[in-house]
DNA sequence: AATCATTTGTGATTTACGTCACGGGAACCT
DNA sequence: AGGTTCCCGTGACGTAAATCACAAATGATT
């Protein structure tokens, strides 16, 4: 699928603010080139999905804007959400490079922008540029390792307080902290967090509601701020 | 870590059984002479530790004789298996890649012989192995496709029967069938199989017994046989 | 055989949390 | 303003399954 973004994703490529934990952008010059010359661009607006889970791998998906809720349902309807994708990541590399199924199904929870690379282009693309197959192996890497630390705060927990604290200091891991407090920008719902940590809407709901009484965290507006890392982690270690 | 070994290992690699499913050994003849130079073999017993979660990745263990369980547990002692390794499988790999810390123990629950390759040695490798390096990737990718397979049974069900059902079934996957029956070799003890599932001891033998009343499964010595897939993905659907 | 260690089987008890049900807010559209 | 549609908060309730505590069985080791 060539096409004539081919230049114009190069210079979004150079100027984005994601350059470093980008994929590819950061591989010689004519390896981008080529990479460009088979991706091709598109907006989606919310609520659309990328690719369903037990669809046959048709490419990846590279995220420049917006957010991607990458989940798992079983037959009967209940869904486990494995990850939110924020801009720069991959999105269906697994699946692309093994050629089997896509394993997770990725919907847009914030009107994205992404490029996408079909597989056959991709592949070829990997062939002949081993840097960037090594790339990706370390891309596959570190998603595996986040899959891993999401199955920690599932399996591993005794209660549901145990996995929701888990799950709120693995989600501040990311934002800035001042003083053992940290802010955090809540987009998720409650419903939405009850999927990410395998539990109910209302016992996320109570357990917030409780962590709030015991001045662990503290809500204002949309921002949810943890006053006291400690304490989670003592929540988290029995 | 050169070694004398070199030849040798080669010609296990022509002459292993699971030559197909390994990594490295249909690689064009250079390469697999290349990565024989960098290999070093070892025996280990049952209840060594190849490596341990935490531990900063020393480099890849292929797996040709034994079994290994793989495991990450909690500062209280809750352990969750991910995973049995069999032989042909490569260890320690997504860490190895990344850089970042072994994510899982990986304990030698059936005596071993492994080959063991340094990280340093393994990146140089895979630079200058294109076509490794897209196999290595390929491999990252089924890595997490049965993490996330894992995943749903430990984070989609409603009950601790519907998990040992969907892990009997998974595991039933890699054995023969005939006539709708499975017969399983269980090497594992109740206590492994609820650290797979995410239960409790006591229950993983109440259920089975349960199942054994209910005709869904027969023993036999240490052979577990499904006398009904039917049923059991009756009870994981619902 | 005899002792020990490990694994399995089962009962009794408790409690966390899923589920149902409903009311109040907030946001969004017309 | 009024109607819809989400999302959040809370109460009541029942049950699945963790936990505790032994006993039986199997299998190692001497």
């Amino acid at each position: 699928m060539r096409t004539p973004y081919g230049l114009e994703i190069i210079e979004n490529c150079l100027a984005c603010p994601h350059r470093e934990e980008r994929l590819f952008c950061n591989l010689p010059e004519p390896s981008v080139r080529a990479l460009a010359a088979i991706t091709s661009s598109a907006a989606y607006p919310k609520g659309a999905t990328l690719f369903v889970e037990g669809q046959p791998a048709r490419g990846v998906f590279i995220l420049c804007n917006g957010r991607v809720k990458l989940s798992t349902s079983s037959a009967d309807g209940k869904t486990l959400i494995l990850r939110i994708s924020e801009p720069g990541e991959v999105l269906g590399l697994p699946a692309t490079v093994t050629g089997k199924s896509y394993e997770l199904t990725a919907d847009i929870i914030e009107p994205a922008q992404a490029n996408f690379i079909a597989r056959n282009d991709f592949l070829n693309f990997l062939r002949e540029n081993g840097d960037a197959a090594l790339r990706v192996a370390q891309q596959l890497g570190e998603t595996y390792h986040l899959a891993i630390s999401e199955m920690r705060t599932i399996g591993l927990s005794h209660s549901a307080s145990e996995k929701l604290a888990r799950f709120l200091l693995e989600w501040a891991a990311n934002c800035p902290e001042e003083k053992g407090q940290v802010r955090i920008k809540m987009t998720l719902t409650h419903e939405e967090i009850a999927q990410m940590i395998g539990s109910s809407r209302e016992t996320v709901t109570r357990l917030l509601a409780d962590f709030r009484r015991k001045q662990l965290v503290q809500v204002v507006g949309s921002t949810l701020i943890l006053r006291s890392k400690a304490d989670l982690e003592a929540i988290v270690n029995g």
